[in-house]
DNA sequence: TAGATTGTTAATCGATTAACAATC
DNA sequence: TAGATTGTTAATCGATTAACAATC
């Protein structure tokens, strides 16, 4: 599937166009050109026919892309064509926020296991999903095939316990401690560092003004 | 301040450049030359001389950059200087997280309201934060001076409840639904799409097993 | 003064946009 | 066939890196 080296700024754009495409789905849309879809996103035409033939030929010549089987397409590059099996840990609002986010159980993301220091809140459940003690992670990691954890806590405790996940073999950190890990090449780590995007905010609103 | 437009690409990374010299700050370095961040960041010496570079001078040849001064100068860059109030829409566990986060009030932002359309939840506090029925929110807004809103609800509403902050003159939107909104060109958006930061992980996922 | 390190210019690299031949 | 629109090459633009003179 990957000949030559795609760039992470194209790989950022992809969710957006599987999002506008799902909409058009929705809408009963049949085919889409790329002028179309450029008009809609406000991005150029050009962008989009470059960014999707890194993957592939997904149109035809005089037609455009069908919507469906290009929707498919991206999901399928995208990975949501399998399912993820995942552990939170930090059971406080923003973990109970991503654990009560049903869509991303429909995308395959399915929460296998919440866990917390905190042992009053453990035999607990978030929606389905119930809470463990922090002692119990690594050998909950390894019977149930975890792909992905994720960092719902402060951010000295994130550099502890994703030295843990690390240890017993995952491959991949969903990062919201606002703290950049530390991590061996074949981990991987994406980050929502919150913090981070309000500031860029404010650098905005700040500059509007002078 | 703004002689030349300064690339976004840059400004998403003054938020790091700023957590890095806090840590400095914290462990009593005085001085940090370009190269030595270089390693401690991972990113190019001649690329942090650059981005500071587009702001002013901040270094001295020879001796590097002072930490205080500099850390002090990103934060008036970032706007972190002055005091913004924010309204919350939306006071479920994404929005409580963000209530609860203490840090962002500690860098000027203050949540002065959190409002929700389950009425069972008004008069209740978040920390020390008061919710409201939605009804009252333009008259909030215009009361107490505010200057960002926080969408943190589903993205059917977000969009409406876009149009109201934006009928009411708000300047800015923090917007965590999953969806782009369409706004007039003096209106600020800042989003935070963490289903579309999953799909990058998953993506990545799916590449390196390939 | 000698050494270190910035600020800044020039070179390189990569990403975006434009153009158009291929083709449905 | 004529019109539309892709896939792809070439041109442009912008961002990153390298190099080095200025200077602390």
């Amino acid at each position: 599937m990957e000949e030559k080296e795609i760039s992470q700024a194209v790989i950022s754009r992809l969710p957006r166009y599987f999002r506008y495409l799902g909409d058009l789905k929705d809408e009963g849309a049949e085919r889409v050109s790329s002028q179309e879809l450029s008009r809609i996103m406000k991005v150029t035409a050009s962008q989009i026919r470059q960014d999707l033939n890194n993957f592939g030929g997904f149109g035809q010549q005089g037609y455009g892309y069908n919507v469906d089987y290009l929707y498919e397409e991206i999901g399928k590059i995208l990975g949501l064509d399998r399912k993820h099996h995942l552990v939170l840990i930090g059971a406080g609002n923003l973990g109970s926020a991503i654990a009560n986010y049903m869509n991303f159980e429909k995308r395959g993301f399915i929460i296998s296991g919440i866990f917390d220091v905190d042992l009053t809140l453990c035999g607990k459940k978030v929606r389905e999903v119930e809470v463990y003690p922090m002692d119990e992670l690594e050998a909950f990691i390894q019977t149930h095939d975890i792909d992905i954890g994720v960092l719902t806590i402060p951010k000295a405790a994130a550099v502890e316990v994703a030295n843990r996940l690390i240890d017993c073999g995952i491959k991949a950190i969903w990062n919201f401690a606002h703290v950049d890990l530390q991590v061996p090449d074949d981990v991987l780590v994406e980050n929502v560092h919150l913090s981070d995007s309000l500031m860029k905010l404010s650098y905005n609103i700040a500059t509007r003004e002078a």
